[in-house]
DNA sequence: ACATTTTTGTGATAAATTTAACATATGCTA
DNA sequence: TAGCATATGTTAAATTTATCACAAAAATGT
């Protein structure tokens, strides 16, 4: 994943910088600091400090960090000061809830097409998209110029779709389907699955 | 979040190591070693190997690992050989979604009792369950002795929601608002944010 | 003007995590 | 039965990650 010199265990913590600083902002907030930050994101102000070193000088010392400013900063480095094109392959309840999320346009990330396999799909509207033949999946994701899939189908298809992604040339996957998918190294990937995250909270139950 | 001997970096990555087996027993597959689990997973052999040493011996030199008999031990450690009762608390699109989803009933977690606070909206149902009111949370918590909640409210009402939980006896959260909360060490708590996620993969993009 | 407080960025240090290597045990083949 | 191949569990080494500590800079107060 990382060819960079940056630690990816850095960048993975940049976007939670980003999330705080525009709650803060939204908030009326003008300034803040590594102990602000850490105090409200429960990570060490020197942790804070130390990542944001590597990508350069951001404070001032003895005033902090302006607030509008590194959220510039961290959108630079994270290349979200722009539109990324995502597709969604899968429209069941959970493709569905995704289509009706706000969040993803008010971050950059802008649904282009939504793709299911399914005849009896095909062809309906889903929050004003209509549902596409995965058969099209290649031809539409080059077409509409989309670089990042969020994959919403069962288990079993997830694979053969991130199969069908990779040939269509998208540049990262954000899986939802309960599996690990073999992709090149090039392809970013990223896993969102709630059993995970559940035994590893049940572990230290009880 | 931990106290125990065992880092919780390693406690992360066995959810994943049972995911794996299951879908090999799935297969059909009888057994499998540090070598295959790792291939398939994407891990080094002596990582998982050096990872199951923190619990036991669960292997047998030449000949590596029964399938069968990794998921119980992984089960027994992770707590996951019982049923956990669970809350959903805010049904919109994807409260909706997780509510329908099976998966977490195949993998012993239970989903009880969801709740809104929307007045048009308590009363009705949902995939079997009667939208309850949050005024009565605490209450129907203890009740049903339920120990996980996932949060699926707006960002500005997840803090009140956990704090509620809190309140309850919850015992661990899993949170999908894109809010760092703040509750109790003794609280577990996780987070899915798909936001984060593609962020955290647009950084490498380009 | 000057001492005090705050806070950054960073080099040094400590801690955590991963990888490597190997003795030991098991099964297979001839 | 002996020899070979395989694979575990573990100790030691290497690498990565986090913390500490402090000089330098900026702001504040007297």
């Amino acid at each position: 994943m990382e060819n960079s010199q940056v630690p990816d265990i850095v960048v993975a913590r940049l976007p939670l910088y980003l999330q705080m600083l525009k709650r803060l902002a939204k908030a009326g907030e003008i300034n803040t600091s590594s102990k602000d930050l850490g105090f409200k994101l429960g990570i060490s102000a020197a942790q804070i400090r130390k990542d944001l070193s590597h990508f350069g000088e951001f404070g001032k010392q003895g005033t902090g960090y302006s607030i509008a400013y590194l959220i510039d900063c961290l959108e630079d480095i994270l290349n979200v000061n722009r539109v990324w094109n995502m597709a969604l392959v899968g429209v069941g309840f959970l493709g569905h809830a995704i289509v009706n999320f706000q969040g993803f346009n008010h971050h950059g990330f802008e649904i282009k097409c939504i793709f299911d396999a399914d005849p009896a799909k095909i062809g309906q509207s889903v929050a004003g998209f209509e549902i596409l033949d995965i058969a099209d999946l290649e031809k539409l994701i080059r077409k509409h110029k989309i670089q990042v899939a969020m994959i919403t189908v069962d288990t079993e298809h997830a694979q053969d779709v991130a199969d069908k992604l990779v040939r269509a040339g998208i540049q990262s996957i954000l899986n939802y389907a309960p599996v690990i998918l073999k992709v090149p190294v090039e392809i970013q990937i990223q896993y969102i699955d709630p059993i995970i995250e559940l035994q590893h909270m049940t572990y230290y139950l009880k």
